[in-house]
DNA sequence: TTGTAGGCGTTATCAA
DNA sequence: TTGATAACGCCTACAA
């Protein structure tokens, strides 16, 4: 059926050997000898099996991503632009990318993994979504796949990484906030175990701490980072007693929960309320109003993620064992109200 | 390194044919010999290795899927659902599901095609976003390998499929609108050589001729299924001397451009200017307005034309060679004013 | 009921 | 500069 290396040596009467490094550039072939082959090559269509080179290189030139989500019918937007990034480089490598889906934390998620590893099916892994103490790396590591990671977990592992200051950033835009006369401002984010959540949640201390404001534990929400769960926490939190006149949200989703929850109550984004979020996602800037947050470059991240694995599958030293991106804040008038500084 | 069945061989002193087959249920092992190996291989954490695998028994168990997009950063939640779709149906069939992008048209997608093609990387291949005429099923069907597509092009040629009957769909969704009074009706679409765009475009007309409302060809724009592209789009239709009063898009991503157009002029949707997609995205249920539109199940979907490929990959008879859907009118305040009919 | 042996398509080692 | 030949890990006639 598809054409083999053999029909190929055979159409050009050469051994087999000889095509294949021909094909492969090595020095030792008569140039004449190389440009016959290459042109047989592409006359036939010749393209190598990838089975049979993977099982005798012992490499599969795929990486893997398993994404951490429960649902992934109702992705973050986050993740499109991740993949794609994911997917753009490799494929600038010539790598493939294999995708999964896997809720943190459950079983399926550890299997899924191993068998990833032990049936060799790809030669290393993206993690992102870290949490502070990460199964993932032990198991990596110990298995001595190669990986890296968007955000850093404190496990005594070294392993190379893009990480966002998300905690400055949100000391940021704290600030930001205080600076415009709110100080009962309301934080929503996931775990404490998340780095990302864990990270955020800081900047926001450190921000009401440099302003000697007390913390409010009845501002302090841990849900999920969906749409939904932004959506029933603003709901709760603008019943209380003592309303929050701001609300920082550890993702955009989030916030976009938040904005139709103080929509059902009547309230005006940016003047009543401010709101807050974490991506920049497209919507935000089309949401009504459109939303402060902090953007990180999604797309580059992934690349960057994929140029350094790669050069870690092949061995060639990282030039930077660790990226840090600072986010920048983009003002919006779910903050600043209904001056549109920025778009 | 990873434990190969030689080893499980030698741990359980047999040969390796013995445990291949007694791992894969021959009967013609005996009971207890069985019972031992599959003990031993749970223990050593034993798992086949893909490549090598695929390569004795040509198959990958692999489907691919090659998302038609230009610029997969501002995906289309169209596809999130879709490709999660895929990935879940494909895993429990203990398939891999294999992603990339390619631009439709450009030389890079048929050469991504006929790379998985002819490297044997995929068993075969889920299609969507069909031309009339498409080459890729001239090329699958020639080459023969198995594929399964979310619409059907008109090209000579036999294969299972998932149809939605979009054509009817917008037919009833113009209708609503005549039936709202408002009979300056404007289509934002696609190509007219994709099917989805063809169909929806179809049944527009079909509304229309049916209410002899004469065709206003300064009303039909074909662009991009872009948000952005609907934005545009939008603006030039309502600065027209005559602008429309109603505007139906052929997806959803585009009537959330239009909605932004429209509130930039100052409109209010679902009075001064109605407005309806097709999709029923996440986004339009949170939209503001809520937008009106077509449902299908985008998910549902998916998992579907993975069975049914898998099914033509093993060469199982399929039960049903074309799946017809009918879309369903989902009304919110983008069309129905104030009054919200349905969330 | 179990084992031997050949081969899937490549690449790599060695000899010619 | 080229060519035999032996793996890589698995499956499966066929033989025992």
């Amino acid at each position: 059926m598809a054409v083999t290396i053999k029909d190929l040596a055979k159409a050009v009467n050469l051994s087999i050997t000889t095509v294949s490094r021909a094909l492969d550039g090595y020095d030792d072939v008569a140039e004449s000898t190389r440009e016959r082959v290459i042109h047989t090559a592409h006359e036939m269509g010749y393209i190598p099996n990838r089975a049979a080179r993977q099982l005798r290189r012992q490499r599969t030139d795929t990486i893997g991503y398993i994404l951490p989500s429960k649902s992934p019918r109702f992705a973050d937007p986050f993740f499109s632009d991740f993949i794609a990034g994911l997917g753009d480089a490799a494929g600038d490598h010539n790598f493939d990318l294999l995708i999964s889906t896997a809720s943190p934390g459950e079983k399926g998620e550890s299997e899924l993994y191993r068998r990833w590893v032990n049936s060799r099916k790809v030669d290393g892994f993206i993690l992102n979504r870290l949490r502070i103490v990460d199964w993932r790396v032990q198991f990596l590591a110990e298995s001595r796949v190669p990986f890296v990671s968007l955000e850093k977990s404190q496990d005594p592992v070294n392993y190379p990484c893009v990480t966002v200051n998300s905690r400055k950033g949100f000391r940021t835009l704290v600030r930001h906030i205080l600076d415009l006369g709110h100080q009962r401002i309301a934080f929503i984010g996931a775990s404490l175990d998340l780095v990302i959540s864990n990270d955020r949640f800081a900047g926001y201390l450190d921000a009401l701490g440099e302003a000697d404001i007390p913390i409010d534990q009845s501002l302090i929400i841990q849900t999920d980072l969906f749409r939904q769960s932004g959506f029933e926490a603003a709901k709760n939190l603008l019943s209380l007693s003592q309303p929050p006149n701001a609300i920082v949200c550890a993702n955009d989703l989030v916030a976009m929960g938040v904005l139709e929850a103080a929509k059902d109550l009547g309230l005006r984004v940016g003047t009543d309320l401010l709101v807050a979020g974490f991506d920049n996602i497209e919507e935000s800037a089309h949401s009504q109003p459109p939303l402060t947050t902090l953007s990180q470059p999604v797309y580059e991240i992934a690349r960057k993620l994929v140029d350094m694995l790669i050069d870690l599958i092949n061995g060639n030293p990282i030039e930077d064992p660790c990226v840090p991106l600072e986010p920048e804040l983009v003002l919006r008038s779910s903050t600043t109200g209904m001056v549109r500084v920025s778009n």
